[in-house]
DNA sequence: TTTCGAATTGACGTTAACGTCAACGTTAAG
DNA sequence: CTTAACGTTGACGTTAACGTCAATTCGAAA
């Protein structure tokens, strides 16, 4: 009987939820990427953890490291009335930007390599069909 | 006056066309993805060894951890008249490009909410303009 | 009440990709 | 000959991102 109707997680159900471990969302409170409430002892993750969580998986996802993410993270509480950096803060989104527009050139490059390489492969198969001994 | 007409480096020749160290192209060497000759003691790079590095740093640029790249090596020494496993060479690829895939889609979906936000700042900054604390 | 499951806080272990340092050999110049 | 620049091989240090384990605690079920 839930005294107030908030939806919450256990660090176990966000945990799997997003399939890490529990040590993984302690490990963000600790680089402080995360903080969720307290019910005594125990933590109690809110739907606004969920999506920082998201937001924190993704940017791993795409290669940042915890600091750059947290770095990111606080730029999402820009607006919050206070006295803030925004020339700073956009510099560091454009940075973000070209970096990633950079490494999705180099995936690109990649991938056509690897396609050619394919390609290579197949020919040759086909050329000296019969004599490549395929097995486990 | 050289023996050989053949171009060949010097590790601190490669090292800095690359802009990596010494120890790097030693620690590559160390993990089995380059193998450049001898003279006397010293390692003497060639071409070869430049595009394999090449590739190696490339590979890394896209997030693959050295020893992903050195099977990717591997899978270039096919064609060399031995038996292969074919289909298990061309799964890998497959493997690598659709997970480029992923992350590329990764990386855009990143990219446009990093685009969202800044415009989020930019229409704070129009909107509160002067309220604003813009210092370093 | 005992026991079980799920949580907690330390705190040390691990892997990857080098950095860094020590101790040493080899030319080439001054 | 001495110094300098460049090379070598150990071998230990470092950082990041957790894994793993021990010792506890707490609330609910049997």
């Amino acid at each position: 009987m839930p005294r107030d109707a908030v939806i919450t997680y256990s660090i176990k159900e966000l945990a799997s939820d997003f399939m890490v471990t529990a040590r993984t969302l302690r490990h963000y409170e600790e680089q402080g990427l995360l903080s969720p409430g307290r019910q005594g002892q125990n933590r109690v993750y809110t739907i606004k953890d969920r999506a920082r969580l998201s937001w924190i998986l993704r940017g791993k996802r795409v290669g940042f490291s915890l600091t750059e993410i947290g770095d990111m993270l606080d730029l999402y509480n820009l607006g919050d009335g206070r006295e803030t950096q925004v020339a700073v803060t956009k510099k560091l989104c454009r940075d973000r930007i070209d970096a990633l527009q950079r490494q999705m050139k180099d995936i690109k490059d990649t991938i056509e390599e690897l396609e050619g390489f394919c390609e290579e492969v197949d020919s040759l198969v086909k050329k000296k069909n019969g004599e490549w001994i395929i097995d486990g």
